[in-house]
DNA sequence: TGATATGTTATCTT
DNA sequence: CAAGATAACATATC
């Protein structure tokens, strides 16, 4: 499913195909996956694709920007032939971007600059900004008293990591993602973890688990799944210490752990 | 057939 | 009231 990894594996590849392009035309095949004043943005200029969180930004010229979250299932795909689960096409200058979402989660919203930086606003820092700071974790795992694991998916107070990259960053920095966040003492390991793994991701194009339609935008999946550090990995052999990884359920998300070094 | 998968939000409970 | 837990969203797959 779509991380910031992947998203902005994404975002990269339309940044350098959309900008200075026009909308030709943009078409809603399904009430839900399309919202917002989308008429407006025709005929208008790409000026940036960005990307906050785990959403994708489209910058266009005057007061106007298209918003996009792929939620869990969602794709964004350049001169695709639109399928059965096509839920918005929209046409430019020179290229097609398709928008296909299975479970229709995510949506497209045409939104102004205004309503943009409102939406912004309550938006914590992204795990890859440079306001995301050792004390600014430490901050948030001393106020809380929930398993860590859930904090560091909480997307009010970290933007950007799911459930694939916490679990690996929790590997990674030994620590128990059962462990109530304000006893773990392995911060700055969890801090260095965390971001490691994110830009591992990002290195390799995100990630296409087993049972994931992860794609980027050219249609290709991702690399890093060869590189999982526990995701996944339940029943074989911790590369660290030979212990078992196991498998459980925490806060209703496959959470995979080694029971004998994550302490 | 029913359990399962994940990101986010709404809603319920403590 | 806030924090935390859980259901809901929609659908394909095993």
């Amino acid at each position: 499913m779509p991380e910031l990894p992947e998203v902005e594996t994404i975002r990269r590849q339309l940044n350098r195909v959309l900008v200075g392009q026009k909308i030709k035309k943009i078409e809603s095949l399904h009430p839900k996956s399309l919202q917002g004043s989308s008429l407006k943005v025709a005929g208008k200029k790409i000026v940036a694709v960005k990307r906050k969180a785990k959403m994708i930004w489209i910058d266009l010229e005057g007061d106007l920007n298209l918003l996009v979250h792929l939620k869990m299932t969602g794709q964004l795909l350049l001169n695709a032939q639109p399928g059965k689960h096509t839920r918005v096409v929209i046409e430019l200058t020179k290229d097609q971007l398709i928008f296909n979402d299975l479970r229709i989660f995510g949506w497209i919203k045409a939104v102004n600059n205004q309503e943009l930086k409102q939406y912004f606003k309550k938006l914590p820092p992204d795990v890859v900004d440079k306001e995301f700071t050792l004390n600014y974790l430490r901050k948030i795992l001393t106020s809380s008293g929930r398993a860590v694991k859930l904090v560091l998916l909480d997307q009010q107070k970290i933007g950007g990591v799911g459930n694939i990259y916490a679990n690996d960053a929790l590997y990674c920095a030994k620590v128990n993602p059962t462990l109530a966040a304000r006893k773990v003492s392995r911060i700055k390991e969890l801090y260095q973890c965390v971001k490691q793994v994110i830009n591992q991701g990002i290195k390799y194009g995100g990630s296409t688990a087993s049972d994931e339609n992860y794609v980027n935008a050219l249609g290709q999946k991702g690399k890093y799944q060869t590189k999982f550090l526990v995701y996944e990995q339940q029943g074989k052999k911790c590369q660290r210490c030979g212990g078992i990884i196991k498998k459980i359920k925490l806060g209703g998300r496959g959470t995979y752990f080694c029971p004998s070094c994550q302490k």
